[in-house]
DNA sequence: TTGTATGCGTTATCAT
DNA sequence: ATGATAACGCATACAA
């Protein structure tokens, strides 16, 4: 997308016949706009001849309703344009048919950089585009919020108090974000992606990590790369743990049993750097692993933006990816096509995750407090 | 940011000290929640030995009140754990303390994918990074909505006049996409990022395009590139447009009146492709220019994604940037300073874009129909 | 199957 | 300065 802006040109006039029904309601709407009152239950009522109760199951969709009368009922409410109105449905109904999306961290940042940051998180447009499309069938929408201070969390926690939103869908950036605590403690219900600490009974999404890294190891493997090093996440994240956990078990595990392998010593990372999943931290990160072993052929970092640093470096060095060094990413966010080489990642299946957190905060009978866990799906492209 | 996941380990104890304002709440709260029901303003009344609208009255820091009782009041309410229901609220103030933050389209793509794309841009990063900055201080919330179908417009449509929002904030993708015009018909408080068609009577933020483009080219000229390509955006996007004639314009202008300049026809770009705004689309377009104008030694692309697929072109075919060829872009998104080198770009202040958009929307005592301009700013860095 | 009546939790308008 | 009391618009238990 880019800044839109519209064209100069005076009447499109290709709104009018797909949005019938909608200009209907907006005739009415506006109509209604210029006596300041909106219609209500009554209103239509009084048009159709019944009673406020009859409309109001008319237009819950309860069946008990003569089918005449819901026809005259059907017709009333469009011609007055009525819409429910939602506070007082909800005041009644106790629901809010909203739920937070939540972005928190630890309270490190700045607010607004840390808002600036997630935001702009190649990884997080997934996790919205997720959400946002398992929220529409239900009719549910996504209150978008920021918690990265104390402030800012007592404000969510109120605002779930208060009911305006029926729970909480949470991303938690930092491994000892001390949101989830309070959500548990207050009761409010709430859905993490990826697990939160064991004390914490909140139902969770995540992703099979090791596995994730198993696959990384085995590609590269299979193409032939035996001098391979890994940049790692940050070590307080275990989800950054996990996926190295996984592709050094798996170097070690793949070469038992197979003829023809190099002795066991290559079975394992030729060098481990660390970095902070950005762009620039994998550019540091590939640095010192090239001043460590300039031999290497392959690289695995834990997450696309990393390894995007790790391509770019390579390159600089002149070192071709992938026919010299193999990279493989993990993610698979829109940072991994955006770039050259398409990276080759593991991909997390974000969209199915974010429906199941759906699931799991609105269908929620008995909140289950063991992680619902995906696998993990290597995506082959350019880049190994 | 990637996904989360917190530690294994046991009680980072870190939470409590911080948030103890919230945490007394909680525990409220979770007391209340045993009982299931929440506690009212009678409750409240009740506890300090009051009538419901000295609550109130204390809630919303209403001055009459004698301090006394403000500080009784007060105490009640901590003690109970109280916080204002907010439909209740907003079915008598009529306001709904939200406002809905709609990424639309003209309904060519299929719902989902337009979602994904939108999402994941990472120009629309910035713009809701802003929004939600500028909506914090207010205390008002962002509800984030995606209208791509006429069915997804009339959703929309009917939230508003539900009562959900108190307005929306829109940010078209589409040249004649038929939402603002739906909007304005229906008398729905919106505001629009980019100005809308000349018809549509809405108030609306935008840059001053013209001026980036001939930001862009002052650089370039500057940088003493003469034989400059230009990648275009969609042509029926006006914000693309006018980045272009902005641009070809000062080009023009720029070789008037000054000594050593070389003879005016060299004041124009030598050459002109198009494309859609996206990478893939700036790499076929970069790989046309380079063939048409093999000896080219600047670019300016109409946004960045356009520009980085430029530079990913241009490395292939052996050409340095900025040494060989200088490329300029548009827009300072993140994808400016994801890639190498770090793009040279024309800077749209969306922060402050976006804070307008919000007093336009919610201080707004008469809509203003002019387009309130934003000036670009140029931003130096590796490519140009 | 339909209508009547009540309550949801606030704010706001009155008296006091 | 404070306290009754009436809306706000809807859903629903209950009566018919």
């Amino acid at each position: 997308m880019d800044t839109g802006g519209r064209a100069g040109g005076g009447g499109s006039a290709g709104a009018g016949a797909a949005t019938g029904a909608v200009s209907a309601a907006a005739a009415a709407a506006v109509a209604r706009a210029g006596t300041g009152a909106a219609p209500t239950l009554e209103d239509v009522a009084r048009a159709a001849g019944v009673s406020r109760a009859t409309v109001s199951r008319v237009v819950n969709g309860i069946r008990n309703v003569d089918p005449a009368i819901r026809q005259a009922v059907r017709r009333a409410v469009d011609d007055t344009g009525y819409v429910p109105n939602r506070a007082a449905r909800s005041l009644v109904t106790r629901r809010a048919g909203a739920v937070a999306l939540v972005v928190s961290g630890a309270g490190t940042d700045a607010p607004d950089e840390f808002a600036a940051r997630v935001f702009q998180d190649p990884f997080f447009g997934r996790v919205v585009s997720g959400v946002v499309r398992a929220l529409r069938p239900r009719g549910v929408h996504p209150v978008l919020m920021c918690a990265e201070t104390d402030s800012e969390r007592a404000e969510l926690v109120a605002y779930l108090a208060q009911g305006g939103a029926d729970g909480a869908l949470l991303v938690s950036t930092h491994p000892h974000d001390p949101l989830p605590r309070l959500l548990a403690r207050a009761g409010l219900p709430a859905v993490l992606f990826a697990r939160p600490e064991p004390d914490v009974p909140l139902p969770s999404v995540d992703l099979r990590h090791r596995d994730g890294g198993a696959l990384a190891a085995g590609h590269l493997r299979e193409r032939g790369r035996r001098r391979i090093a890994v940049i790692a996440g940050p070590a307080d994240v275990p989800a950054s743990r996990e996926r190295v956990t996984g592709f050094i078990e798996a170097m070690a595990g793949s070469g038992s049993g197979l003829a023809g392998e190099p002795p066991g010593g290559s079975a394992r990372p030729v060098a481990v750097a660390q970095a902070d999943f950005t762009v620039e931290g994998g550019e540091r990160a590939m640095r010192l692993l090239l001043a460590q072993q300039p031999d290497l052929d392959g690289v695995f970092a834990a997450n696309d933006l990393m390894a995007q640093g790790a391509c770019l470096v390579l390159h600089e060095y002149g070192r071709r990816v992938p026919r010299d060094v193999a990279v493989v990413g993990f993610d698979d966010s829109s940072a991994a096509t955006a770039c050259r080489p398409r990276l080759t990642t593991v991909r997390q299946p974000v969209e199915e995750m974010a429906a199941e957190m759906v699931r799991l905060l609105l269908d929620g009978e008995a909140p289950t407090r063991t992680p619902v866990l995906f696998a993990p799906e290597l995506i082959v492209r350019d880049s190994a």
